[in-house]
This record gives C-alpha cells, sequence and structure tokens, in this order.
RNA sequence: GUGGGUGUAGCUCAGGGGUAGAGCGCCUGACUGUGGCUCAGGAAGUCGCGGGUUCGAGACCCGUCACCCACCCCA
C-alpha cells in the first residue's frame, strides 16, 4: 500500500458522487437565496493576516491557518496571509473597499470553502464550504426576519421538517448577566457556560459556572431566568438596563415580522444561545436538527464589522449555512433524490478494432449533436468487456460498430436491461436512443 | 488539548506465538461479434512505522504515526 495518498487529515476528495450530492444542495440553496435578491460574491481563498486577526476572538485567532512569508523573509518563520476563516469578514472588507461601486443596500450571498486549524471529528473538517447570505445597510428587523426566511426556505427545500432557529440577541444576553450581578469581564465566561444548557443541562452549567469563577448566587439566578424563559414567560427580559430592554424590543420586532413568513413557527427565542464569534453586536441565530449536536448553520447582527476596516459603520446582518453539516445530516438520513445516482453517458460507442476507431468517433459526434451524452470506449478490447464495462457504469445503451456494420452504414444499438439489440442506419440511431430514453423516464 | 478504540490484499474483515487468509472487486479462460448467472484458474500484502522479548512475532511489550468515536470548541 503506498503510502500518503489520504488527502490531509479534515479535507476531503470529492469524487462524482459526492459533487453531484454537494451541486445539488448548492443549486437548491442558491436559487433560494437568488429568490430574496442576494448577489454572488467570491472573494481570494487567502487574506492579509491583519485583516483576519482580532475579529473572530480568542479561540478564532488560535484556528487561523497562516501561510509563511516567501522567500528572504522565510526563515523567520513569519506569517503575513492566511486562508480565510469565514467568509463575513472578507465581505467586510470588500464593502470597505469598493463602496463606491456597491449599492446602498448590498444583499450578497457567497458558496465558497474556509479553512480553520481545527481537529477534525464528525461533521467537522478543516476545510469546509459555507453558505452565506448577508444583507449591508440596514439595521432594519426586517433584515433578520427575511434571513431566517431564506434559511427555511432552503432547509424545507432540502427536505428537512424538523429543524428550529434558535434566536437570542447580544445585548440581551449582557443585560441579564448585568441584572444578575455577573462582572462584565466574566460574561465571556459565562456565556460558554450558558450555551451549553441544552447539552449539560441546569446542573452542568452550575457546575461549569462554579469552576469559572462565577458566584453561586448570581449562577442561581441566572439559571432561574433561563428556566422561566424556556417555559415562555418572558419577565425576566422586562426588567432590565435600557439596552437590553431596547434588545428585547428588537427581538419581538423580528418575530413578529418573521411571523409573515416562511419562518413562521420555526424560530424559538433561546436566551442561551450565545454563539462564538466575536463580532456580533445584535441578533443571533443558529439552525438546528435534533439529531446533530452541532448546528447546520448560524448568523447575527455586526453593525461594527465593516467600520473596522472604513472607518464609516455600515450595519450589517447575515447567517451562514455549513454545507457539509447539511450533507452529513441528509447522508444518515438518505435525503437525496435517487436521479443523483446517475450515469456518465446514455450510449457508450463499441468498437472491435482499432480500425473502426475513426467511425466511432464520427458516430459519437453525430449522436452528441442529436443531445445524446456519449462515452467512446477507446480500447479494442474484447467486446463483452466493453459491455461490461457500460454495465457497470449504469449506461443503459451500447452502439456498437463492427464489420458488418461499417459495411452496410448501419449501428447496432443494444438495450442493456431490456437484453435486446436492434439495427438502425447511423443517421436515425440517435433520434431512436432518445426516443428510447424517453420512453423510460 | 483530554480519554477510549482501530491499523492485515484495491474494499470489508478473520487470524491472539509455529508456512499470510476469506468474501467482494480485478484479470484470464470455458463463450474466437455481446454484460449480469455458473464453473475453472490467476495477479495482488516489508500484517501502519521503529525498537524490544523469543529458537521463532500480524499476534506479546515499549514507543511513534495515522484514522475513528466521545469530550472541548465550532459550520
Amino acid at each position: 500500500m503506498a503510502a500518503g495518498t489520504a488527502p490531509p487529515s479534515g479535507t476531503r476528495d470529492f469524487l462524482p458522487e459526492d459533487v453531484r450530492r454537494r451541486e445539488y444542495v448548492i443549486g437548491i440553496i442558491k436559487r433560494v437565496y437568488e429568490g430574496y435578491g442576494y448577489e454572488p460574491l467570491e472573494t481570494p481563498a487567502f487574506e492579509n493576516l491583519e485583516t483576519l486577526l482580532g475579529k473572530y476572538g480568542d479561540e478564532g485567532n488560535k484556528l487561523i491557518f497562516k501561510i509563511l512569508r516567501r522567500g528572504e523573509h522565510e526563515a523567520t518563520g513569519q506569517a503575513d496571509l492566511a486562508l480565510r476563516y469565514d467568509l463575513t469578514v472578507p465581505l467586510a472588507r470588500v464593502v470597505a473597499h469598493h463602496q463606491a461601486k456597491l449599492p446602498r443596500l448590498f444583499k450578497r450571498y457567497q458558496i465558497q470553502p474556509v479553512w480553520r486549524a481545527d481537529r477534525p471529528a464528525k461533521g467537522r473538517f478543516r476545510e469546509f464550504y459555507q453558505c452565506d447570505v448577508d444583507a449591508l445597510g440596514s439595521p432594519s428587523p426586517l433584515v433578520e426576519a427575511e434571513l431566517c426566511a431564506a434559511i427555511s426556505d432552503a432547509m424545507v427545500k432540502l427536505g428537512f421538517s424538523d429543524f428550529t432557529i434558535r434566536l437570542n440577541h447580544r445585548q440581551l444576553l449582557t443585560a441579564v448577566l448585568n441584572s444578575v450581578g455577573i462582572a462584565e469581564e466574566l460574561h465571556g465566561s459565562a456565556l460558554v457556560a450558558v450555551d451549553k444548557l441544552d447539552k449539560i443541562g441546569p446542573e452542568g452549567v452550575g457546575v461549569e459556572m462554579a469552576s469559572r469563577g462565577i458566584a453561586a448566587g448570581a449562577a442561581a439566578s441566572l439559571l432561574a431566568r433561563f428556566k422561566q424563559t424556556a417555559e415562555g414567560d418572558t419577565t425576566p427580559f422586562q426588567a432590565l438596563d435600557p439596552h437590553g430592554t431596547a434588545a428585547y424590543a428588537n427581538l419581538a420586532s423580528i418575530l413578529a415580522l418573521a411571523d409573515g413568513t416562511s419562518a413562521r413557527g420555526r424560530i424559538r427565542l433561546d436566551a442561551s444561545l450565545a454563539r462564538g464569534l466575536s463580532y456580533y453586536t445584535g441578533a443571533i441565530m443558529e439552525v438546528n436538527v435534533p439529531d446533530l449536536a452541532g448546528s447546520l448553520g448560524g448568523g447575527g447582527r455586526y453593525d461594527n464589522l465593516v467600520g473596522m476596516f472604513s472607518g464609516q459603520q455600515i450595519p450589517a446582518c447575515g447567517f451562514s449555512l455549513g454545507l457539509e453539516r447539511i450533507l452529513v445530516v441528509m447522508t444518515d438520513r438518505g435525503m437525496f433524490p435517487p436521479s443523483l445516482a446517475t450515469t456518465p453517458a446514455d450510449v457508450m460507442v463499441a468498437t472491435f478494432d482499432q480500425s473502426g476507431a475513426p467511425h466511432a468517433v464520427r458516430l459519437a459526434g453525430g449522436l452528441r449533436a442529436a443531445g445524446l451524452r456519449v462515452l467512446v470506449y477507446p480500447d479494442p478490447d474484447k467486446i463483452g468487456k466493453q459491455i461490461k464495462y457500460a454495465d457497470g457504469r449504469g449506461i443503459p445503451f451500447v452502439a456498437i460498430l463492427g464489420d458488418d456494420e461499417l459495411k452496410a452504414g448501419t449501428v447496432t444499438v443494444k438495450d442493456l436491461k431490456a437484453q435486446a439489440q436492434q439495427t438502425y442506419s447511423q443517421a436515425d440511431a440517435g433520434a431512436a436512443i432518445l426516443e428510447a430514453l424517453k420512453r423510460r423516464g
């Protein structure tokens, strides 16, 4: 066994069947996004390191794939470039840079790979695709509502019926933490613990908070508030500081607007949702399905990010679906349509010896012109072996060009499934095969 | 980063100190212009890598690497 043929850990080769599945999912998502007026954008695989540093939080900084300086500076081991870590920060850079060329309200989608120096696990890779949608230039809660609607549409079109979109707000979270007396510098720690509420339960979160130095009293009253909200009681959100009150009102607007969209009934206010990225400033969202521990995607509002590049604040909000997370669940559940298990060609042209090759190539051209996908078998193998190859690939028809056919200007078309064959003039074969394919459906 | 599991033929895996195995796939033939079924034959492995124990190591011991699972964190 030759060593080292596997791709690097956390990356994958996509074989034809994989690519078809990926393109199927991407196609659905893209059409949904375009239905909301989002426009396509692509950005480079790598960015200047400074562009990315300091945008994702401490954890994120560590996971950035850095590219060493080249040339005479190589020996220093220093990095000046980095593979992009997400699609949001590059978007903010693009908007800051091309501001004059872009519309005041810029709605864009972007489906490209990103890289993280993470440890691979199920549904987690070091190279993976994100399917982002973002709207820049508007602070309106309508933006959040439509993002949730677009995500819901995409999920439904992919065949999901059991997803939920969790919704929370960074400033609401801050206000709640303040209200129970957790010091500002412990907010980050508290959020990490709170984020695990649905995973490890209130007792687990209590233990975790204690280990992070949060007073037992504050932890208890925080948990009590989350318990109330989980039961649908919104009183914990009433007596908050002005920021908290505004944040709660903002979420209420989003929910009200989303109620008139396909996201109706899918959104759940969840005060324990935290999310890792540090650039979020307002509403935060996450899509989940019950049978996957992590999320299928997430997003939120980041009104300060563009300003970090241009100095001019532009309100922005977006959502990102993780392509491989979706693929993992869809594969586990067998959600792909059977039509994806397709064949590379409708017909294969077989010949008996090298002298038949020019005729085979010419016949194939004619068949393609008739609208068929045609594979020409290139080697003068025994006819049985050629047919076996076609059958193994699921190619339904074999066009046989032997001495007899060449002499008569005909071609014998074998229908592998029907185990029948018929001879046509070379001019009529294409139409006959098309007809047979159509009959079959 | 922590804990556990697994590395043997292209693939899935058996073998737990004494000649390297099976199924599937692949190749050849029976069938010299016709696939699936059947039969006969064939190719294919430094048993992840390095060391150790032993007369003898896929097997036992130590180390190491890779992959998988669960944590951590995330899409």
